[in-house]
RNA sequence: GCGGGUGUAGCUCAGUUUGGUUAGAGCGCCGGCCUGUCACGCCGGAGGUCGCGGGUUCAAGUCCCGUCACUCGCGCCA
């Protein structure tokens, strides 16, 4: 007999009754009832019920162990009969009479309990992450992660991609997050970077040759978290692809995530392939956002017309003061109710801004302070506009967009919610295609790149050199594309920029010479003097997909040993004081922070 | 770096609005009872610097100032 087990925990039936077995696992859960007790035995794979009976030489020893303590026990499989079979549990129809009981390892007093899982406070459970993990939501994410990744992997295999991996101990990438440094003990004062991405090598490899490369990737960004993003390290699904198109990428990534969605959403619709793809103005423009969530069917329009010169001096006057200002109108199907509406504009309030105008449509008129002061011919273009009708109201928010588009993007989908109009059960899934080249940086006063610096501007070097103003640099668009889905950026990506003139003239515009692009970009340059294939890829949060499969809201309840969100490993205790050799070998000097205020 | 929220028993929380007797409940823990439970049940018990420091007051968990921790967000992360 196995020294262990001859069977796991969720393994028993009832064709087994009669059989003697072995079992381990840990103490789920003691129902003492004085003249016989129950235990739930818990391993990886389910609940198996002991019976122990107070014959039986050990009753004593049973009685008194612990929760979560590991026990091993021996006995006789019998059946459950009747209203003893426990229907919520597939081992539900036997229990375990038990002929021996060993406890293997007993358990302290527990910091946090196993069964039942109420929320507990995250410094407590990362500390005893292991008590966490054997909870069976954090349990389950964690098992469902890995399908995951092997779903993906199988998925990238069959459509021709090979794994290959990247070196962490590297130089800088060009992801424009702050980099994890390591000193060089050979090189006194000198750094390795942890890489923020695989960026630069996944292109070396296609240079080299390697045609189309993944890899789940290890990634680091010394930024602060959030709810959604890791601190300190994160995977991501990266990959590469030569000699492709962005129609080719979106094919080969579409299929990839749909696949992967479709096998774990069960009851939850997923967009089918292919994506659609929106470009980025337009998606600013409809859902103010970047990243929608598509689930919700509200969009936005531009109203400005209607108010301009018209009876609402506040809304006219923000028109007239300045050319960029606009308004926006927020729908709000069914939405036309006094009291959803003031809510709505106290949120609005709370979120920073002066407040949202609105108009509530009735039968043949429109109501509101915005409706008597526009008059009824341009509340009824309004309402036209927007496709509105009876016991519908619409939201407006005026000013310069970059100041209230992420409060509108929030609103938008508030209302959806609010008025049922989301369907929460699917994964609405876009590509939002055609983001700009450069943005204006309104620190510098000058034109910077939008994204990372090796997308290929789109009419390649023609519209790089035809651009002369800065507002014409604004308009070109790169093929660089983000992957969407239920207003979560999963991923992003890019046809690269494989050529160097192209490369020289789109630093230029951004005002770096060529000793800069030389200087950081080096190595990438210099391969692409050798015969470079023009190539493409995109990197997708791996903790990103699993919380939406896991309709989870943080990032760490999909990680298995993550860190707080001060970047701190309570669990291990990192970061820590070095010693002072550990030091010394790295030629490196603490010099601790000024926090004495000096008048 | 900044803003919001939270901090009371091992854990989850009530009590703080309006200062006033010995700070409560559930889970867990310890003891007792209990032969069909599966969130077992019943009885009893232990367990509290009310985050920390200072102040106001006859009196502070409650009011004021400072500070720390946790958390969510902004900045940042394309």
């Amino acid at each position: 007999m196995h020294a262990y087990r001859t069977h796991h925990c969720g393994e028993l039936r009832r064709d087994h009754v009669g059989e003697s077995v072995r079992l381990s696992g840990w103490v789920h859960r003691k129902r003492d009832h004085g003249g016989l007790l129950f235990i739930d035995l818990r391993d990886h794979y389910g609940l198996t019920q002991l019976v122990i009976e107070p014959e039986m030489a050990f009753f004593g020893e049973v009685e008194r162990v612990r929760q979560e303590s590991v026990i091993r026990v021996e006995g006789k499989i019998v059946a459950r009969d009747g209203d003893v079979v426990n229907p919520n549990l597939p081992t539900g129809e036997i229990e375990i009479r038990l002929a021996s009981f060993e406890i293997l390892s007993e358990a302290d007093e527990l910091p946090l309990p196993v069964f039942a899982e109420p929320d507990y406070p995250e410094d407590i459970r990362m500390r005893h992450r292991y008590l966490d993990l054997r909870r069976e939501t954090l349990h389950k994410n964690i098992m469902l992660r890995s399908a995951v990744i092997g779903e993906i992997r199988r998925g990238m295999e069959a459509r021709g991609f090979t794994d290959f991996q990247t070196p962490i101990l590297t130089a800088s990438s060009p992801e424009g997050a702050r980099d994890f440094l390591v000193p060089s003990r050979l090189h006194p004062g000198k750094f390795y970077a942890l890489p923020q991405a695989p960026q630069v090598f996944k292109q070396l490899i296609m240079v080299s040759g390697f045609d189309r490369y993944y890899q789940i990737a290890p990634c680091f960004r010394d930024e602060d978290a959030r709810a959604d993003r890791s601190a300190g390290e994160f995977y991501q699904l990266d990959l590469e692809m030569s000699f492709v198109e962005r129609e080719d990428v979106f094919e080969a990534v579409g299929a990839v995530t749909h696949d992967t969605f479709a096998k774990f959403a069960g009851e939850r619709a997923v967009t089918t392939t292919p994506f659609p793809e929106i470009p980025f103005d337009v998606a600013m423009l409809k859902y103010g956002t970047d990243k929608p969530d598509l689930r919700c069917p509200i969009e936005m329009h531009i109203v400005s017309d209607h108010f301009r010169g018209s009876g609402f001096k506040i809304f006219a006057q923000i028109l007239e003061s300045d050319p960029q200002n606009e308004i926006r109108a927020i729908p709000a199907p069914k939405g036309g109710s006094r009291a959803f509406c003031d809510r709505m504009n106290v949120w609005a309030q709370k979120q920073g801004l002066p407040g949202m105008g609105y108009m509530i449509f009735e039968e043949g008129e429109a109501k509101g302070p915005l409706a008597k002061n526009i008059g009824p011919e341009r509340a009824q273009a309004i309402r036209e506009q927007l496709g509105l009708g009876a016991g519908d109201a619409a939201f407006f928010l005026a000013g310069k967009p970059a100041e209230f588009l992420s409060v509108a993007a929030r609103a938008r989908v508030l209302i959806g919610e609010e008025m049922g109009l989301t369907d929460k059960d699917r994964f609405a899934l876009c590509w939002i295609i055609d983001f700009p080249m450069y943005e204006w940086d309104e620190e510098h006063k000058k034109v910077e790149f939008g994204h990372n610096p090796f997308s290929m501007p789109q009419g390649g070097l023609a519209a790089l050199e035809a651009a002369t103003t800065d507002e014409e640099f604004l308009a070109i668009k790169a093929y660089q594309y983000d992957l969407v889905c239920n207003g979560y950026e999963l991923g992003s990506g890019a046809i690269r920029n494989h050529r160097p003139d192209i490369m020289y003239k789109a630093f230029e515009i951004a005002g770096y010479g060529p000793e800069t692009v030389e200087r950081q970009f080096g190595g990438m340059l210099n391969a692409f003097r050798y015969g470079a294939p023009p190539h493409g890829g995109a990197a997708l949060g791996l903790e990103r997909i699993v919380m939406l499969l896991c309709d989870q809201e943080n990032i760490r309840e999909v990680t298995m040993f993550p860190m707080n969100q001060q970047a701190e490993d309570l669990l291990l205790g990192a970061p820590a004081d070095p010693r002072l050799e550990q030091l010394r070998d790295v030629h490196i000097r603490i010099v601790p922070p000024i926090t004495e205020k000096t008048e």
